[in-house]
DNA sequence: CGCGCGATTGAGTAATTTCAAATCTAGTGG
DNA sequence: CCACTAGATTTGAAATTACTCAATCGCGCG
């Protein structure tokens, strides 16, 4: 059984093991190596993926090929192209990873029927959802409201290990900024 | 019973009439006149809204005072202070009328308990804070990816009848502009 | 008619970008 | 163990973009 899911699922509700168990058995694993693209924009079928070990980048590239990152995900995360995972459309972004990286994933049907199946993991994957709108409000209203510097404050106060991971060009991207604005930033902070 | 909201419901799950009026116990109605605030910064208690009727503008003001706009929400768009409503927090959002308004709105416990309830309405939320990431997700991207101009004309393609409900200043501060370049910017669209 | 709000225009300023070059660092093969 | 290289980071200078502040314009409503 899959100790790290296991934990994490349990942080929202209670299952037994017999429950756990019959749940992972929707869920796939694998691995990839560091730079392995897990998803490649049009890729016909997504999945959603939730992070046993590693950390991956999910980005977007532009028509004047500059990249633009979504997310720095890493232990525990989940992550998708959440709109071709959803609505069954071709990928239209990049997921690699920047080290070894270990997940299990589940594919949309997969996810729906256990949802279908167990209730409680409807529940629990409203409330990671929920809680992912929060996030991406509070990203939203950081990029209106905040200059470069403050951004940056604010995203080594919330992810510190995540920037100790990754290069920082990557962090200027997330934050978007260029490295090099990022860079005569670090003194000041 | 709400033909609105049943309408808005019944384009994701199917209830029959009787479910549906219990569904709308959970909810209760409110008018309010134009410029009138439906959340005020520091409120206790938050509720999630459904627009029958009317705009809101739901923004939040930085220590400088400047306004940065969350969202700009017409009939059938569901808003609320999503932090402060799901934690239980103070809200720290201002939510006011561009026109008078009329909304469905249900608190969080009332939200929980429909849930428990009834469980096409717990998949029905599921479903509504999935697109609602995925908008998030794209309005991320956009403001990362793209300049003024180019966020300007995509929100012209997409909200074309917002816009013409709203004055141009709150769109631009929607858009991380100042109404002064979006100004600059409409002869060139 | 005049008030007041919203929108526009102009000029100077601040923040950030771009392009280019220099520097630093970690990992690799000899 | 050291030299070498590729990748990452920093620094400099010019160019660009958007902002601020201030003034003006336009229009609907009382």
């Amino acid at each position: 059984m899959e100790l790290r899911l296991k934990h994490h699922i349990n942080e929202i509700i209670t299952l037994t093991d017999d429950e756990l168990n019959e749940i992972f058995t929707f869920f796939s694993k694998k691995k990839y190596k560091k730079h392995q693209y897990i998803v490649q924009e049009g890729d016909l079928k997504a999945y959603e993926h939730f992070i046993l070990k590693g950390i991956v980048k999910s980005s977007y590239t532009d028509n004047e090929g500059k990249e633009h990152i979504m997310q720095l995900a890493a232990e525990n995360w989940w992550f998708s192209d959440t709109n071709a995972f959803n609505n069954g459309t071709v990928t239209t972004m990049n997921i690699d990873c920047l080290e070894n990286t270990e997940t299990l994933f589940i594919s949309y049907e997969n996810k729906e029927a256990l949802c279908e199946k167990f209730r409680k993991m409807e529940y629990f994957f409203r409330k990671k959802y929920t809680t992912g709108n929060i996030a991406l409000h509070k990203r939203v209203l950081s990029l209106l409201s905040n200059d470069a510097a403050e951004r940056y404050s604010q995203f080594l106060n919330q992810y510190p290990l995540i920037h100790q991971r990754v290069p920082k060009a990557l962090v200027a991207a997330y934050l978007g900024v260029s490295r090099e604005t990022l860079s005569r930033l670090s003194p000041k902070i």
